[in-house]
DNA sequence: GATGATTTGTACGTATGTATA
DNA sequence: ATATACATACGTACAAATCAT
């Protein structure tokens, strides 16, 4: 009976909260580059007063996600497509150093998980909605941040996928691009298996590239982006 | 007569200014990690209230520079030993991968300024002090990171240096580091110059490798830290 | 360019949670 | 284990800067 008063799933402070939720929403879209965020009407949406509001904005803008400046209001951030371009670049960097490190590092039970997922998502390409098959992204670049058993990295990749979200709309509309995307997963995890960092690293970095250049990007104002953009 | 009235060096407000100090202050060791920070001392200290003073540490955690959590007070971020050695595995993925596209995208103008630089430090080695190799040293990674032509790479690899420095010692004291540091360079430098980005690549990288090996690391609780720990 | 309305920047007080005797 | 001391989390108030008219 020493056990923690804290519950089990740690709900954290007032400004925690409002950073997930406020991230989540610009990540997905409900809020759009550009959008007001003014401290106010943020402390009346929430029901606090102004100084976690700030707090909260202090931090989204520590990841990227809103642009602050002296005395002016807070926005969703924006961005330069040369600047989109660059995001994107250092995702197929960080993804190839991953991919290498995992095709060194990964344990036994690493390369079955990934192997297994992957053999799994076969059927997703043929019968399964754009939605399952971007669930499964997820997971599959998950298990391949992991398996780099470097936690920095992984995070430097994972706060990279998601300060691009924003800026990403579906690109599995794209006609056979599921398909495209399964085997270049396919040359990923082939690479891995047999342990050649150096083939898992360069197609780690070309299926990034090709997912960049497949995607319709969007930069500045545009009206609304309601569309799903999690995987990759 | 349009004029803005901002004076030039923009001062910014007090939570930058802070922020500035504290970062400043913690990466050369002047805050040692561990050390308490705590909100109505630093209050005092700069002689404002305490809300810049949070605002300014949500900004410094946010860097990784300190520790913060709920109800409890902040501390100069500390960190084990094999995060280090990520972030050090981390920092070489990322100037390996500025000195590919380095190679492939300098202008003449750079690669003319890159081997001059290069060319003068030589005489550092014989005759300069270990302060002096360091300024250039930090010059040379400087015109790396800028010679990759992607502000977000750059980005993350200065960052990344950024949060190392405070637990890194001087390395340059390791008998013949300082020639051994030149010809590294070197390598990376004639890779650059004939445009041959892989083995650019993978000079920068080995010569990253190379540093945090020779380097003395310190992780958690070490009392002082007074040295200098610019360069790399 | 000047003025009023609005919004942000900072100070400070109180309640709540954490550590220490 | 209880109580005391102390540091933080949030709310409120005022000052300063920006924007619109």
């Amino acid at each position: 009976m020493s056990e923690r008063k804290r519950p089990l799933v740690r709900t954290g402070t007032t400004v925690d909260q409002m950073v997930r939720v406020l991230a989540d929403e610009i990540v997905h879209g409900t809020r759009a580059p550009g959008d007001k965020l003014d401290e106010v009407g943020l402390a009346e949406a929430f029901g606090v007063s102004r100084t976690p509001v700030r707090e909260a904005l202090v931090q989204l803008a520590a990841m990227g996600l809103v642009q602050r400046a002296p005395n002016r209001r807070s926005v969703v951030a924006t961005i330069t497509d040369s600047r989109l371009t660059e995001m994107f670049e250092a995702m197929a960097e960080l993804e190839a150093a991953c991919a290498r490190f995992a095709a060194q590092r990964m344990s036994a039970a690493e390369r079955h998980a990934l192997d297994r997922l992957h053999r799994d998502s076969a059927a997703l390409v043929r019968t399964g909605t754009k939605d399952d098959y971007e669930a499964f992204n997820v997971r599959f670049h998950t298990l391949l941040y992991e398996g780099c058993h470097s936690g920095y990295l992984r995070e430097l990749a994972t706060a990279t996928r998601f300060r691009v979200s924003p800026f990403r709309r579906a690109q599995f509309r794209v006609a056979g691009r599921l398909g495209k995307s399964w085997s270049e997963h396919d040359a990923i995890v082939t690479a891995i298996l047999r342990g050649d960092s150096e083939a898992a690293a360069q197609a780690a970095r070309s299926h990034v590239v090709t997912v960049s250049a497949a995607s319709a990007h969007f930069v500045s104002s545009v009206p609304l982006a309601q569309d799903r953009c999690a995987g990759l």
